[in-house]
DNA sequence: CTGTTCACTTGATCTATGTCAATGTGAAAA
DNA sequence: TTTTCACATTGACATAGATCAAGTGAACAG
């Protein structure tokens, strides 16, 4: 597979040991592995994609991943910690158009523009895997597979956000309330943590903002679903004491 | 490239008489070229890509391209007229989730999932050219090319929807019609067509599913518009006529 | 410890847009 | 031609959720 595998051996091992001096985990040993791009890829395969992936972003709470008009060179996945992502009108209102958990790729929306028409901004102490896209595109001539993580992941982004249009466009505050937190409830599960019992690393008026709701409205539902025995809020963190009700409550 | 090129000469001939036959245009010949996936693809490349599109769709108003629950096995891209997609909330309301035009694709959304989650609906005559999405990816492994043409279209969309969510979460009845009057002009001058007159093929209904209005209030800010002088209406025909208040009026 | 700030909650009121109802209109059917 | 029917417009009224305003509490700086 690697045609530099056998007359290569000495940068390779030099590059290794650097890697390990900066306790940069393989994504073969990473624990998303089973959430994150390798899904799919041979061991083989998956040496060269460690050969381009920059395990090196380390952010603070409100540091930004990358800014709207910066130029687009990099995909990130989230190896720790939550980003939000937004966009704004020409006179300065904003969407929060999606939150983002580990092994979740942030910036698909850029790959085929000049800049990254969003802004990504780090939700709590965060971290991150950066794949120049550049070099993501000559392995991807290299490892189909790869694309079709890719094209994957892309897709599934993009049936989310169709969803997310019903939400926006059709359904009550309650309603989109109940379905956020369920989706949450989802991903959070989907990463070994509890379905039942998480803290909202986002603000009430981030969720808000997202939602297409104000920020008095959501407290509002958080405090009716509260009294109506639903849910439990002790500050960041959200119990769902009755998710088939609020799986009721989607529409 | 071929590998089955000499070999397999007769197969070839017949098939190619047989699309002649049904008036069926080779992807390098098509009006779409541009605007569609050919575009970055060689001449080689092509001739592949030609074996795997299927050109015989054709659909009446109001017949639908595929269903939510249909199996999910072809990607379609509109050759000519035009298409609505939609999804449902569980107890039946619907959500309008784009409108597709020549060269654009449907059903990007659902290439990661057994079903097609949204349905696919036509507005007038129209036909696709379809693409079996398996061999797609057994000719994206060949052709690299195709598989980034796919992760640009992807992005595309996926820009697209986000800056949906913005007019969706954050605009007025007004801005929200005007940025939808805007993007059509901008779609149909790429396609060559009038950018300051065109025929609305879908109804206010739809218009007003889209944009997360009633069709009373969409209307109402027609009428505003035209008392206004920005634009001019007969019936489903939209002149333009001042483009750069149109443009103010987006936010 | 004290003041400042920021995030959140709660209540009172306002308004953009939805809903309901009536009427108009144009294209297909008869 | 007339009838019909779906689509579109217009007006009157209702309301979900926004906005405004006030208050609470926890984090943080001095």
């Amino acid at each position: 597979m690697t045609m530099s595998q056998t007359s290569d051996i000495q940068p390779l091992i030099e590059d290794l040991a650097k890697r390990e001096q900066e306790q940069q985990i393989a994504c073969e040993d990473c624990s998303l592995h089973r959430l994150c791009l390798p899904l799919g890829l041979h061991r083989d395969d998956l040496l060269l994609l460690d050969e381009i992936v920059m395990r090196s972003g380390n952010y603070q709470a409100k540091q930004s991943l990358f800014t709207a008009t910066e130029a687009f060179s990099t995909l990130f996945v989230v190896r720790s910690g939550s980003f939000k992502t937004t966009i704004s009108t020409s006179n300065g209102r904003e969407q929060v158009t999606g939150f983002y958990f580990p092994g979740e790729f942030v910036g698909l929306e850029a790959l085929h523009m000049p800049s990254y028409q969003s802004t990504a901004v780090a939700l709590e102490t965060s971290s991150v895997c950066a794949l120049p896209y550049q070099k993501v595109q000559v392995l991807g001539e290299k490892l189909p597979r790869l694309q079709s993580q890719l094209l994957n992941r892309l897709s599934k982004e993009l049936a989310g956000d169709k969803n997310f249009m019903l939400l926006l466009g059709k359904k009550t505050s309650e309603e989109k309330l109940a379905t956020y937190l369920l989706s949450l409830s989802k991903r959070f599960e989907l990463r070994g943590f509890s379905a039942t019992q998480f803290a909202l690393t986002m603000s009430r008026s981030d969720i808000a903002n997202h939602l297409g709701l104000a920020v008095e409205t959501i407290s509002r539902v958080f405090t009716k679903f509260q009294d109506d025995g639903l849910i439990k809020i002790e500050g960041k963190v959200v119990s769902l004491a009755e998710i088939e009700r609020l799986q009721a409550l989607c529409g």
